[in-house]
DNA sequence: GACAAGAATGAAAGCGCTTTCAAATTGCGT
DNA sequence: ACGCAATTTGAAAGCGCTTTCATTCTTGTC
């Protein structure tokens, strides 16, 4: 660029005939100030259309308005609606939020994090990720850090996490409730905290149920729609027996369902089917996917807050968010 | 926060005994600096853990390493690949997007707009839009523009569109040859250029085969799941006679194909049905959508090449990108 | 009507960095 | 060994705003 007339702070103040600390005061109402040169200052600003300059304002303030947002994946239908939910926390309140995706590598996430870390935002919020709690922790000492997905206590350091263990046990539960004992599990990413919960609670209602648990029927899903479907082929193809499939996230399921589509295979009549997450899409697919409902959206504008009270050190709101099991039509008893 | 031990650029000259502006040479590799000096700065940058304020750097440059990015809804599907590409193509290259949602509201669009000029973004990239003409070209006087979905010639402006018209007129050719003539179109929300110019491939191509329109057939689809799934439902309701459905996104395309799920008809067998846009969950639709291709990761990432090219004056890369019929499982011929 | 207390205002320093400008250093030719 | 140009370096002035501190102007009080 080459012409960009700003206006700055201190010619508002030449043309109202005030001082730049009393323009100052009257754009943030730090101090009171006579009614004439309110006025005067505030035509002022109307006639010569000034704008502050939110990077100046950071410098001197010492805080830039920003929040750092790490995701995994921007595109993620699972995390974008917690974005979503963080941004409506944020909106109104003079935060914008800065996101940066860390792609579910530790080495990046960090360094994202540095990244914001170096653009001087008030607060950090970490939806999940696999970066190491001390990493977390070392930085809550240069800026407040909201994490979801661990369970962690630290100075300036607030974690909210969900109990995947029972809404996979309630799932599972419910499966077999409907009288279904050879049950699929289509685990998550290897080593991600919340597959490793989600498998223990379908483990711990199989068992409660006295049912042995079959290795052969818990495969690697991949938390995406083509490890769904490949995992569901794998079972077909080893004529491994199943009359359900229990999918650790929405995704996988997708990708079960279609595998069972090309096979012939009908939801629910043949094969049953419940997913985890609870996606927007998930209430449209055919037939619509009974899940549990992971509260994206509340859990970021939960992160968001906890984040903002953690800012100006108020006392944090309530923590806990429910899991649910959303029954929708993808089960019925077996045939 | 209370406690924030952030070492400074000063600090870092006065531990290695040169001056500030030393420091800052070393940093940018702005000009030469001995060797002796530069390992002395080096090895003070790394035991202070020295990190430079973005923030300061920017007012002192003048610019902000940010680029602001105007979307309509971070969580929607389509367009959060597109962002998904601008983060791409803004890595490394020291840029990073700060997003904003507009919910198709062209008074929260200004508003959001402003808020990124104010936070003295160095370029701004409009995902569509409502927003006036007017008020782009205006804030392309402070600062550089792209913007998708639209055709529009200004200083320091430039626009990205692709041709919605063709690839209506290309899905809607297609189910033309495979036989159908009663084809229905599921419309977009009224108002939005790309709704309009996908009704105008569909009626072109009708045209063309010498079909007559049937106004009963052009229905609203809302360009989401529910709009979708409500159109279907009126139009069978309605009892309109119809063979195929050419949905103008794909999220109108999964609502509706609940509608006839729920009804029992059968795609593609009873009822051919084809979209728009291609989202990555419509490879995994049952079956797999048929659906024009917009190349939503492409476009952000030429848009934001776009724009760093406008933002340092250099000429603009090419700027085509081709709409392309994705042929999968989910149309054929009539019956 | 004089004086202390309080309110409104401005001067100036500073936030952490870049960059111009001038001074100090170096190298080189002769 | 001397002078000049080419380098390297530092001092200092910003970038646009906030905020402390001191000053001036009002009030209210007796």
């Amino acid at each position: 660029m080459n012409d960009r007339p700003t206006t700055t702070l201190d010619q508002v103040a030449r043309a109202a005939g005030v001082s730049p600390s009393t323009v100052s005061r009257i754009l943030n109402g730090t101090a009171r100030v006579s009614e004439a040169k309110r006025r005067s200052v505030e035509e002022a600003i109307a006639r010569l259309d000034y704008r502050p300059n939110v990077l100046a304002q950071g410098l001197a303030r010492g805080r830039s308005l920003t929040i750092g947002v790490l995701t995994q994946d921007i595109a993620s239908p699972f995390y974008s609606e917690s974005l979503k939910g963080i941004e409506e926390a944020l909106a109104g309140t003079g935060y914008a939020p800065l996101f940066v995706s860390g792609h579910w590598d530790a080495e990046e996430e960090s360094r994202k994090v540095a990244l914001l870390v170096d653009r001087r935002v008030d607060g950090v919020i970490v939806l999940t990720g696999m970066i190491p709690d001390d990493a977390l922790i070392a930085t809550a000492e240069r800026v407040p850090v909201a994490v979801t997905g661990r369970t962690l206590a630290a100075p300036h350091l607030i974690s909210i996490d969900l109990d995947h263990e029972a809404g996979a046990y309630a799932a599972t539960r419910y499966l077999i409730d409907l009288g279904h004992t050879r049950i699929a599990h289509l685990a998550g990413v290897q080593g991600h905290a919340d597959a490793r919960a989600r498998l223990a609670g379908y483990r711990r209602a199989l068992q409660e149920a006295g049912i042995a648990e079959d290795p052969a029927l818990v495969v690697d899903g991949q938390f995406n729609e083509n490890g769904g479907l490949d995992a569901v082929n794998g079972l077909l193809d080893a004529r491994v027996p199943f009359t359900a499939v229990f999918a650790a996230n929405d995704q996988s399921a997708v990708g079960a369902r279609l595998a069972l589509y090309r096979r012939g295979l009908r939801v629910p009549e043949d094969i049953s089917l419940v997913g985890f997450d609870d996606l927007p899409g998930s209430l449209y697919t055919t037939p619509p996917l009974t899940t549990v409902r992971q509260p994206a959206h509340e859990l970021g504008r939960l992160a968001a807050r906890v984040l903002l009270h953690l800012i100006d050190n108020r006392p944090a709101p309530a923590l806990d968010l429910p899991m649910s099991l959303i029954v929708r039509d993808s089960a019925q008893a077996p045939a």
